[in-house]
DNA sequence: GTCTATATTATGATAGAC
DNA sequence: GTCTATCATAATATAGAC
C-alpha cells in the first residue's frame, strides 16, 4: 500500500522525527552543555522547525532528559549484554572484560561522558537526576567490583573509589577529541592505538589480572 | 593623604575592577563554558555594571582570554617556581614532583581543567589559541619526561602520550566537584585523601620511582 | 503533526552624560 | 572610569491555521 510507507505513517513520522531531533540534542548538550545548546540549533541540525521540539518534550529541559535517558540507556545496554554474556565466567575475567567495555564505549560515544562533566561542576537539579537515575549504580557497581578485585589480589592497592576515578578520567582522551588531536597530532584516533591504550589503562588498574585478551 | 587610598586612585581602581571582574569570568567560563557564560552574569557575580566589561575588554572573547591568560598564568608559575626549585635534583625525583605539583595543583584550582574540557570537545579558534599559548609545551614537556622516565625503568611501560592523558584525566575528581561530592559523599575533598590520590596515581605511572614522599 | 506568526525575556554591544 | 539608557539580535515558549 502506498499510504503506509515510513514516511506516510503518522506513529512511524513521529518516532522517525524525535529520532532526529533526540540525536541532534545528544550531540549538541554534549558539545556545550544544556545553557549553551539552543532548541533552535538543535532543530536546524535535525532539520525540522524549533517549534517541534515544544510540540513533542514541551520543553528544553524534558528534551534534555529524553536525550539523556537515550543515550545512558544505550551505554547501560552495552554493559548489560556484555554482562549477560559472562555469566559463569570467573568475576576476575569479567571485571576486566566489563572495564574494558567501558572504555571502548567510551571512545565511541565520548557524549556519555561530556554529559557528567557538563554537569559536573557545579551541583544542581540536572546533575541530581542524572546521579540518581543513571551513574549512581554504575559507580557503586564498580567501586564494588574493584574492592573484591582487590580482595582476590589483582588490582592495585588504594582506596577503590579512587581506582575507579582513575579509570572514569582516562576516557578523557576520547572526551575532549579536538584537544587529543591536537595533543597528539591524530595518533589518538588510530584502531590498533585504542587498543593499546584499553590494555595500558587496565594493566595499571589490574596488574595481577589474568589476561583475557593474549 | 586622604585622597590617595586604593579605592581613590585612578589605576589602583582599575586594577581592583579587572581584578575582581577576571576573578568572576574565571570562575563563570570553567563552570559552563564561553557561549553559557553571559556577562552580565560575571558583572553580577564581580558587583559591577555589565557595561564596564565592555570598557575594560571591548568584548566577551577578549575578557575569555584575559581570564585564560591569567589562570593559566598561575598554573605555569606554581610549575616553574617548582622546577626552579628542583634545579640540580635529579630527573627522575623532579618528573615526580612536577607531576605531584600538577595534581595538587588542579586539586586547588579545578578550573584549568574546565577550561580546557569546555573548549576540547569541538574545534574551534579559542581551543586552537589554548593549545598554542598554553597547554602545548606543557603537555610536550610531560611527553618528554614519561619517555627518559622509561629509558631510566622507573616510568610504567606504553605510549608515553597515553601515559600522559591518563595522569591528565586523572584530575577529573577535581574538575567535577559536584559530581565527586555525590559518589565519593565528600570524601574526596579530604586533605589525607588528596595526598593518598597522588601518591596513588603517581605510583601508577612511575611504579619504580625512588619515593620522595617517604 | 507540522506549519507561520509572535510574545517575552535575555543576550552582547554602543552612545552619551558625568 | 563608571553610570544610565538603549539598540539589535537571539533565546524559549505560545497561539492558532492547516
Amino acid at each position: 500500500m502506498a499510504s503506509s510507507t515510513a514516511e506516510s505513517r503518522p506513529q512511524a513520522r513521529t518516532a522517525a522525527t524525535r529520532d532526529k531531533i533526540e540525536r541532534s540534542a545528544m550531540a549538541a548538550f554534549s558539545e556545550v552543555g544544556f545553557d549553551a545548546a539552543s532548541t533552535r540549533e538543535i532543530a536546524r541540525r535535525a532539520d525540522v522547525k524549533q517549534q517541534l521540539i515544544t510540540y513533542h518534550y514541551g520543553s528544553k529541559l524534558e528534551l534534555w532528559k529524553a536525550a539523556v535517558d537515550r543515550l545512558f540507556g544505550e551505554f547501560a545496554d552495552r554493559l548489560n549484554t556484555r554482562r549477560i554474556g559472562l555469566e559463569g565466567v570467573d568475576e576476575s575475567t569479567q571485571t576486566w572484560l566489563l572495564l574494558r567495555e567501558f572504555i571502548l564505549f567510551s571512545a565511541e560515544r565520548p557524549q556519555v561522558a561530556r554529559f557528567m562533566m557538563h554537569e559536573g561542576a557545579v551541583p544542581g537539579p540536572r546533575l541530581t537526576w542524572l546521579y540518581e537515575r543513571h551513574t549512581r549504580k554504575f559507580f557503586e557497581d564498580l567501586v564494588g567490583r574493584i574492592k573484591r578485585a582487590q580482595q582476590s589480589g589483582i588490582a592495585a592497592e588504594g582506596d577503590p573509589m579512587q581506582l575507579v576515578y582513575i579509570v572514569l578520567g582516562a576516557v578523557a582522551m576520547f572526551s575532549h577529541p579536538a584537544e587529543a588531536d591536537l595533543m597528539t597530532k591524530g595518533l589518538s584516533r588510530k584502531p590498533e592505538s585504542l587498543e593499546r591504550y584499553v590494555e595500558l589503562v587496565l594493566r595499571l588498574v589490574l596488574p595481577d589480572a589474568p589476561s583475557p585478551s593474549g
